[in-house]
DNA sequence: TTTAGCACTCACGAGCGAAGAGTGCTAATC
DNA sequence: GATTAGCACTCTTCGCTCGTGAGTGCTAAA
């Protein structure tokens, strides 16, 4: 793809972007920096076409940028990133008064969230650090009824975790306590999900003190549970774009964002490696997002907290500005994470 | 309002329930089962028109049933309820069923909730029972950095309550245990709200080992957090009704929806007695809902854990449909409250 | 290779008229 | 006096036409 034509393309981009309608020929000749005839565009235009980046709602009608177009501009994008004026000083600070307000990590996490939803228009989706690369501070054994015991485990970072575990026979609370004592004992400090993995080889010194079903306690209460909840924030932003005016493609996009299990696999599939991802438009199917872009960060340090933030907008988003202020947001996050790990150390 | 006009004004509401669409005098005088001209019922219809209880879109269409209208309905529809066919045992295995699913209280009531938006293709909202009025178990300090403590308090219910408390100088975990240890002692069984209440006098004998700042802590940790979460459920639902049909109505009722203030004050109104409430379109102003029938119950009982569910939809909602589910889920959840506080006792 | 010119296409909006649903009023009927 | 039939009237809705204008594709000239 020569350069003139991509110069074009991405002109054509830009100008869909803003005004959400389609792009003709002159208002192209016009926009562009080195001076070229309405007619000249249109060849090229119609080689874009050809090519499968632009679409022609109807044959009069301007061209469309389609999946595959975005696509280029996004790369082009990612490879050669606008020189950011980040001043990481003032970004601090803000932090800094972010997280006086915001004495959870939780809440902090929701606040920076929002803001972000607030700032780009598009809706926000947050997948709370993983508890379990996090280290156990404590474990707590409860009976709370015949055949349930509640597990309470806290982490150095302060999260407090807690499941019900059903049980045949509830061992008497001094028996728990004893439990939670030992495990605790063995394992604070260390990382949850390592402690899962290897739990019976950990586990042998004390063992001898502990009975079958004890050790069945043990093992299960460090069980991490299923990938946390996923907060969304700003859904009623969608409603604002002309290209979801029609109801039943907003149902369609709302129906998405309630199934969590598909939210859920998302953020999996775009938080396997660290850094910016964006996935545009069919790029989505799997997800049930076809007709939305999907920008997704990770935040936090692998072998730290490691979580995820999102945002979902249009395929005709403002790709630029987003892709900062989630850069922005994620920064945010992972000072975040870093300084309750580091306070809760 | 003699009872002729009354029933020509429900077959008008049942109609345009159904239909949502302004009705004619034909079409009533065609479903009375008393047999009136159209003629006639166009004169009751111009009578019901004057004293507001109908209104219509222009001079020529037929007529559309007013706030007021709704309000008598609803009120007719509570002072005579259908004797229902409530099959008490079957409802009591259903839940039996769902609580076997749902070992944890917060996941058996979000199930409910969704069933209940399935069911009756609106918006629902839960709030989950406040924990003030069930009894503690245990309490547990736990200083996580220099400057914070975090306590976390767990019911007789299974409920984990935890937050962050900020100190300018955070005691040694000895002391943190033994002020825990005290509070455990002197309060487990009582209810929080209670203990919260007349904390000073309640702490007496044991208060000499207790410094000043322990007393401080002690008395911060039992502080009830702020209304609970609202969880909200099926919101795509709404996109479905031709009432929502334009984008901007449905963008101020979704604007809401995130408005977590808005939502805690309308259930705060809406619970303050047990049983159903209905709030029907301009009721609903100072939420932000004039455009929305608001139908909440509470469940639990007074002095346990009392909650409350709510279901928001168009004003033109199937009121006697989706009052029938809401007392069904309503039981459901009463007995999820009860079957926890029995086992967890 | 670029550009000017031109014919062509097609959505969009305005304007118009017929159809139809519904009303309000009046006069006749029970 | 209530009810009803009849009728004129209103107003939306729908389909139709037609002009407008933005935009295209093609061709021939620069």
């Amino acid at each position: 793809m020569e350069s003139r034509s991509e110069q074009i393309l991405n002109t054509i981009i830009d100008h869909y972007i803003q005004t959400a309608e389609p792009v003709g020929s002159r208002s192209i000749s016009k926009k562009l920096p080195v001076s070229l005839s309405a007619a000249t565009i249109r060849n090229v235009m119609s080689d874009l076409t050809d090519s499968g980046f632009l679409s022609q709602p109807h044959t009069s009608a301007g061209r469309v940028p389609t999946d595959l177009a975005y696509r280029h501009y996004v790369d082009r994008l990612q490879a050669n990133p606008t020189p950011e004026l980040v001043d990481l000083e003032a970004e601090e600070e803000q932090f800094a008064e972010l997280a006086k307000r915001c004495p959870r990590l939780e809440d902090l996490l929701q606040e920076t969230a929002n803001e972000l939803t607030q700032a780009t228009h598009c809706v926000g989706m947050l997948l709370p650090p993983r508890s379990g690369p996090s280290r156990l501070k404590k474990v707590e054994l409860l009976g709370i009824s015949q055949t349930q015991v509640l597990v309470i485990l806290v982490t150095q970072t302060g999260m407090v975790k807690n499941r019900i575990l059903p049980l045949k026979e509830c061992p008497p609370q001094e028996d728990l306590d004893k439990i939670a004592g030992i495990l605790c004992g063995q394992f604070a400090g260390q990382s949850i999900e390592e402690i899962h993995l290897n739990f019976l080889e950990r586990l042998t010194d004390d063992a001898k003190e502990l009975s079958a079903q004890a050790i069945r306690i043990g093992k299960k209460a460090l069980e991490i549970e299923a990938a946390g909840e996923v907060y969304v924030s700003g859904s009623a932003n969608l409603c604002e774009y002309p290209e979801f005016f029609d109801h039943h493609s907003l149902y369609k996009v709302y129906r998405q964002f309630e199934n969590k299990e598909a939210l859920a696999s998302m953020f999996e599939a775009l938080t396997k490696t660290e850094g910016l991802h964006v996935q545009i438009g069919g790029e989505n199917r799997a997800f049930g997002l076809e007709s939305c872009s999907v920008l997704a960060s990770t935040y936090g340090t692998q072998g730290a907290l490691l979580g995820g933030i999102a945002l979902v907008g249009p395929t005709r988003i403002d790709y630029p500005k987003v892709i900062e202020a989630i850069g922005r947001s994620s920064r945010k996050l992972s000072y975040a994470v870093n300084h309750f790990l580091i306070e809760g150390r």
